[in-house]
DNA sequence: TAACCTACCAAACACTTGTTAGGGAAGGAC
DNA sequence: GTCCTTCCCTAACAAGTGTTTGGTAGGTTA
């Protein structure tokens, strides 16, 4: 039988609240090698090589490799909100909705690059466990937010009549999440660059109008 | 020293050359297995388990986990590119091929679901391993296929003249294998539909002509 | 009947995995 | 000086990994 004594220095102290500035880098390199080499496959022995320590000392700072996971993916979905719900808040028209999401998803790539890479790649069967359920409630507003957005376009007659929403919104979604794969920060396109292109294509087609 | 006595009985005799039907079983479930759960977090047992069968019993049909993946792969682009090949040979025009090609491309997915999953998710790790230098020429043809098609139709003016036809090929690329992450045979749509819807909205946008 | 082949099982192998326990060096606070 | 905290190392652990070896039930062939 346990006796509630107050707040036991049960085991060492991992800084849970305030996130020092070792957590983080930590965090950025482990995001780098779960993207190039997937989760599974990924050791923490390799993450600790390549923080240019021993397996053993990461957990000092975490508390196993799937918490690591877990705060990754944590932070990069609240950072997406944060910018999806700017755009929604404002309440454009349905072509503006859409062009600002598009757009503010590729900033998003261009600052989050492996843990969008990490979450196009493992969500799928991460949302299976209890622990990730967040990710689950997150694809539900995920979907929701880009199906009213084309269900108004539609109804509002700036979005073809003969548009299968649901399709059209895996298309997408799909699209815009998988250029994380071949996306690197720095290269010939900016994200905003990505963005009009895509949308060009997207709304207008790429063939020649007769 | 060894002295070469001829055809030295080595071992058992997996048979590798005239496939049964036994062994084409077991890939369909370990592509299955594969497809949900990723081949890293797949473990053998696993796959004996869906086949009915011990981890051990897969080694008298196969000689190694990898063997097993590389064949999925192998089989799947090899019907592949028997119909891709088919639609390039009949030299359409550029807007015919690029129909084709997408048509062709969802008829596949159709057909091997899991060996596309898998080959979507992992294929970028695999091309590093001279094993699956395959993978790394399959997307050369593969690349050199669409960016042809694509600057012929440019050349032609069928497709728009500011097209950027690198981003416009991966779109394209990207959103028609990620489709077999979600694509259910048997399900609402058919493969030939969803091909006409992705191909409205490739060709002609979503947006309403103004 | 005897020999053989097919397709599997039972049990182990060497190795890798995530994780833990104890210790210690460096540096600031008192 | 001593104490305490931070951050890492050393060394091991148990569980799980892909794979191998030897055996065997059942059918086919000679």
């Amino acid at each position: 039988m346990w006796h509630d004594n107050g707040p036991v220095p049960t085991k060492k102290k991992p800084p849970v609240t305030a996130a020092p500035a070792r957590r983080r880098e930590l965090l950025d390199t482990a995001a780098e090698v779960f993207a190039e080499q997937g989760y599974n496959a990924t050791t923490v022995r390799k993450i600790a090589d390549h923080a240019g320590m021993l397996a053993g000392s990461l957990y000092y700072h975490f508390d196993s490799k799937e918490s690591m996971l877990e705060e990754i993916l944590r932070t990069f979905l609240d950072e997406l909100w944060g910018g999806y719900d700017t755009v929604l808040d404002a309440e454009f028209g349905p072509r503006e909705t859409l062009e600002a999401l598009v757009t503010e998803s590729f900033r998003e790539i261009d600052r989050h690059r492996a843990a969008v890479a990490i979450y196009q790649k493992e969500s799928k069967q991460l949302v299976a466990q209890e622990r990730f359920a967040f990710l689950a409630e997150s694809q539900r507003k995920f979907e929701k937010a880009w199906l009213s957005t084309l269900e108004r376009g539609v109804a509002a007659k700036v979005f073809r009549a003969d548009l299968d929403v649901r399709l059209t919104y895996r298309f997408v979604r799909d699209t815009v999440w998988v250029a994380a794969s071949w996306y690197r920060p720095g290269g010939q396109h900016s994200a905003e660059e990505i963005a009009r292109q895509y949308l060009s294509m997207v709304l207008d087609g790429i063939a020649v109008r007769t």
